[in-house]
DNA sequence: CTGAAAGCGCTTACAG
DNA sequence: CTGAAAGCGCTTACAG
């Protein structure tokens, strides 16, 4: 057990006083250049680290800004979107010399709070990030009650007066809505996630929008981000007939699903029906077929995301961050309407 | 902006001393029923909360422990099997009131040893979790030195004296061994991960042992967890036959990748070559055809991960935990040997 | 049952 | 350029 190494060892050591150790340490002013060179070289001798709590105590910042994850622990391990939206702002933070505390906290609304809410209170973390934001959501309010530094992902509400990274939606619904209308596709299914998260809204709106201007028609179903829900919903509506001929799902997962529900009900992808995913994956790639997806660059985004707190942290001011355009992957699952 | 309420307010406002105060809030003997009460009730009224590095500082646990991956981020991002790992090992955690710091550092080997150091020598977390051992893994004589508390996932090498979860991997060889053998395959390919990991080493082993058992002829073919790579080397080996006819492969994706090989050499999966992944997840299931897949229950190992990190910080005595049995859930991707 | 005091390991004005 | 001292917000023996 190694035993912890102290400033005050360090200045006994050399014959210092502690704050002159300090300010070597630090690289203020107050010490000579031989001292500075001295004191540098025994803490690297002695492998000394300073005591994070001790810095935070005396008013320095943690060094860590937190994510709480409010979705469903099954559903985080099938969507490969959140890890890769992790390992951006890892990339970032490593880069500021920051760490990340993460907590799952499961879907049921307003469990994340109380965290929000003790990190603050406890000291733990310098900032936060907001995901998956929702209409009137509570934690804008609370985390300007708390004073805690706060980025959202998505387009802010008006007034929230927070800063926030914000994807092109608009030119993502353009994309899909443009590339089935292409195709010929006059009737278009949304499969959407579940109806609370303000970018669901929007994306229904904006491909709702995108599609009046092409003389498409959209209905929205509204899924729940799994694949099993998704095929359950796709099944029935391919039952009801005559329907949409084509399907865009709001993640990955439950584009497979629909493509799945088709496939099993005799309906040909993309013969007689069409699938477009929000999300590009891996499982887009391996479906069977393969299905058309919207590459937002996950990774640039989460590193977005982590670098606008970082500057929120640091009170450099700035806009909004506008991650690249989106790519649309085209791939087997669609292809021209059935005349 | 909230002011930091502190434990000197609630004393000031009752009249109380600081220790009285802090006593009361941490359920300690020295104050009555009714002072206890009135300091709770009003710690309440002021959210006050304790500061995390105040406590720290005078002793405290962190509440704190932290997890390094060491993958490539695309990787992590791909493979279901971390998340899944990372939603058990939350779910613990939150139960104990711990926190989770992440780290993702990259594969290149030995980033990660500076990361341990720090975290400890800067007192952030209580304990750490180490994944991917390999071979006289240095981490081990690290944490070791720095009195880190650690729990190995997977067997120890011997003479680490470190608490481990110990996976069955000889259950699982013999699953896999056996339905292949049960099918009549007599020449098997094993697809592992990169040499240096010791689980990999051992699959390797058991999969032989098991093997050697009914009479089997194993050739181990070296990957790195990419689909690309997979792709590629089977590919290889279905050009230069006569080969295997059947794959296990070491994760989900590369066992996809065998399955994308064969489909493309014009090889019928399971008509002449079977696949087998050692890992299960969505990708297994929505292959073309769905592959046959051990399921090791990762969430459960998560949260058994750190369960046992949480007895070694508490100083528990225990043994090495075990979590249950996998299972083989056998797909379309596996059939009789061809005669 | 309660209070005054020291200590955890830093930082930071303030004197010299 | 250097040192003695106070302070950050807690906890914990130690007196009363």
């Amino acid at each position: 057990m190694a035993e912890r190494v102290t400033i005050g060892d360090l200045a006994q050591r050399l014959g210092l006083s502690k704050a002159s150790v300090s300010y070597a340490l630090n690289g203020r002013p107050g010490v000579s250049a031989q001292t500075r060179a001295r004191v540098l070289a025994l803490a690297r001798e002695l492998q000394w680290y300073p005591s994070s709590s001790a810095r935070v105590l005396s008013g320095a910042r943690t060094g860590v800004v937190g994510l709480v994850l409010s979705r469903d622990p099954e559903l985080l391990g099938t969507e490969p979107y959140y890890m890769l939206v992790l390992s951006g702002i890892e990339s970032a933070l490593i880069d500021a010399d920051y760490g990340l505390l993460l907590r799952m906290v499961g879907s049921e609304p307003g469990r994340d709070l109380a965290v929000y809410e003790r990190w603050a209170g406890e000291g733990r973390v310098d900032g936060v990030m907001l995901f998956d934001q929702r209409r009137d959501d509570p934690r804008i309010p609370l985390v300007r009650h708390l004073g805690l530094p706060a980025v959202l992902n998505g387009a802010a509400e008006p007034g929230s007066a927070l800063r926030a990274v914000v994807p092109d939606e608009h030119g993502d619904a353009n994309q899909v809505v443009e590339h089935l209308a292409g195709l010929g596709h006059r009737r278009v299914a949304y499969l959407s996630g579940p109806s609370g998260l303000l970018h669901e809204e929007r994306r229904d709106l904006l491909v709702r929008a995108a599609a009046a201007r092409t003389g498409m028609v959209v209905e929205t179903v509204e899924g729940d981000y799994t694949m099993g829900t998704a095929e359950r919903l796709v099944t029935e509506r391919l039952r009801r007939g005559p329907g949409p001929t084509a399907w865009v799902a709001s993640n990955d997962v439950m584009a497979l699903g629909a493509v799945r529900a088709a496939v099993r009900e005799g309906v040909d992808v993309p013969g007689r029906v069409s699938v477009v995913s929000w999300d590009d994956s891996l499982l887009c790639e391996i479906g069977a077929p393969p299905v058309t997806a919207l590459d937002r660059h996950p990774r640039d985004f989460g590193r977005r995301c982590a670098q606008a707190l970082l500057a929120e942290i640091a009170g450099d001011p700035g806009d909004d961050a506008v991650p690249p355009p989106s790519v649309l992957r085209v791939r087997a699952s669609t292809g021209p309407a059935r005349p």
